[in-house]
DNA sequence: CTGACGTATCGATATCCGTCAATACCTGGA
DNA sequence: TCCAGGTATTGACGGATATCGATACGTCAG
């Protein structure tokens, strides 16, 4: 019996109080912020670029190195940056003729934390 | 300095090795797969769809009373419910009537995961 | 059997999104 | 100054999706 705790739905402290009226826990505000973030992760090649930022020694990674891992063009590539970068998952700073990306783990850890309780589910 | 950990990468077991040569971790199939799921999670109706499942006290939530809460049509909400359960985020049992719906803790869980090492970053 | 009620599907529409070719922007070197 | 190379923007196209009204399906009560 795991399907409890606080999948999306930590801003508010306890909001189990009502048996019967669910109520929608989550605001509509919240709901809509949270949505856009996931947007941002519901596309394989940003979920792939997130990848390799993610295993960089440095924890950055140089544009350049990200067009071709993808096998997608360069405005494509990008594309999904900016979008990753509007969701707040990552930032890029321009370093000389390059620019040079890194996650926010801020933000990935706010949406792992709207999936679950944060301790054990799947063993 | 929290860059790094699993973020979007658990299958193979150790892939940092080549220092400039990121080679994408997640393979294409793995990395449409998780897509699928967060994209299920990328809409503000869906997220409220599971907060509500999540603070129910028995773990389910007759269908019947979800479609109030979300001030959205019957059809819609059925729709959003079909797209979560395709997703495996949900699952729904008929019961008499009436058709009631619980979490899969397992996959949420599995999606978490993904977004990072389930260690501190952010903290 | 028939009506009531919860649920799912169908058809239509408006919008959003991923992708690319072309092109403009920016920085460093000659 | 001009050129080269990495990066960002624009415009266009095809496909996916959110939403609804109408309607079909399933199940219980009478």
């Amino acid at each position: 019996m795991a399907g409890k705790g606080a999948v999306v739905d930590q801003p508010a402290a306890a909001t189990a109080c009502c048996p019967t009226a669910p109520a929608a826990p989550l605001s509509e505000d919240r709901a809509a912020e949270l949505a856009r973030g996931f947007a941002a992760l519901a596309d394989p090649a940003r979920l792939r670029l997130l990848g390799i930022m993610s295993t960089a020694e440095a924890g950055e990674v140089c544009g350049c190195e990200l067009v071709e891992p993808l096998g997608k063009s360069q405005p494509t590539v990008s594309h999904h940056l900016k979008v990753l970068a509007d969701a707040g998952l990552v930032v890029g700073s321009r370093r000389g003729r390059w620019v040079w990306y890194r996650l926010v783990p801020e933000r990935l850890a706010e949406l792992r934390h709207a999936l679950g309780p944060g301790q054990d589910p799947l063993g």
